[in-house]
DNA sequence: CATAACTATATTGTGCGCAATTGAATTGCG
DNA sequence: CGCAATTCAATTGCGCACAATATAGTTATG
């Protein structure tokens, strides 16, 4: 607790820094969020539910237990969200005949049709990121990175 | 449009990992919102509240206006926030004298004490991030300027 | 002065996001 | 077999987040 004209900020400079962290993924966030929506809007798409598409292009038929932890997110919020995906016609929900909890969300072909579309979509925004490769997987490495340090300490 | 052998992944490329950029920002911001969601609950606020009255801390008697801009928010969000943080007896908002179309919003004495608990909140979450100050500075920036090129590609 | 254009905030409706609860199905153990 | 513990999904309640709209106040223009 002594004087130490240069770490004596460390305190100042925490609530500060870490303030315009905060700042900046949550503003990053809803930037992304904003830069999607105007191009998923031709696809009746919203944000989260492009992110469970790309997680359904990626391996169809999975559970929602199995798309909740891809992305983070719990039934509450899956549940609804896949059932406005099902009226759209994008996907179809089918309860596990070994395992009836489950329910395994399959794409129909409408849904397996707009990966094309989808394509484009994610090209434009890569194109609005500048393109540099090495950059985007380095600050998506070390998202990941922080991503990890939060939640072991919280999680 | 000719076959480009190397650059012809950068459709599959840019799919994919534009798509692993977009599950590391989701899941950060989340990330963050669940690691600070803890510390804030002895205080009562939510993680968007935090914000807005980090903002307050650093400049008192702010119009909606500003704070929106400074996060990032419009009034949908902030006028029933402001009105939970009123609620609470944490700010204040009076409508200004000269332009009365403007609601300046000021810490109550409550309000203003609370700094001192959301300095350890801050710290706390510092020190979970490992505490790589040069690190978060890099990372902040980083997320800066994908949101600038964001924006001005969608705004 | 009057009226149009603009600005700041509030309201409404839709869609996340999560904690807590519920309910059905499965598994484990005696 | 019978019963408790566990697992998965759905539901409920609350709080963001934003588009669209409404309302009140201000400024600009004739």
């Amino acid at each position: 607790m002594q004087k130490k004209p240069k770490n004596s900020d460390t305190q100042n400079v925490g609530i500060s820094l870490d303030g315009q962290l905060c700042f900046a993924i949550y503003g990053a966030a809803h930037a992304f969020n904003r830069a999607y929506k105007p191009l998923l809007e031709p696809l009746g798409l919203t944000y989260p539910q492009y992110l469970v598409m790309l997680a359904l292009w990626e391996e169809d038929g999975q559970p929602v237990k199995a798309i909740g932890e891809r992305l983070g997110l719990d039934s509450g919020t899956l549940s609804p969200l896949l059932k406005r995906l099902e009226q759209a016609d994008l996907v179809r929900r089918k309860r596990d005949r070994k395992d009836e909890r489950q329910v395994h969300i399959s794409l129909t072909p409408k849904g397996a049709e707009m990966k094309a579309q989808a394509e484009h979509v994610a090209s434009a925004i890569g194109e609005a990121l500048g393109c540099g490769l090495d950059e985007v997987a380095a600050l998506r490495d070390a998202l990941k990175a922080l991503r990890e340090r939060l939640r072991s300490a919280s999680g």
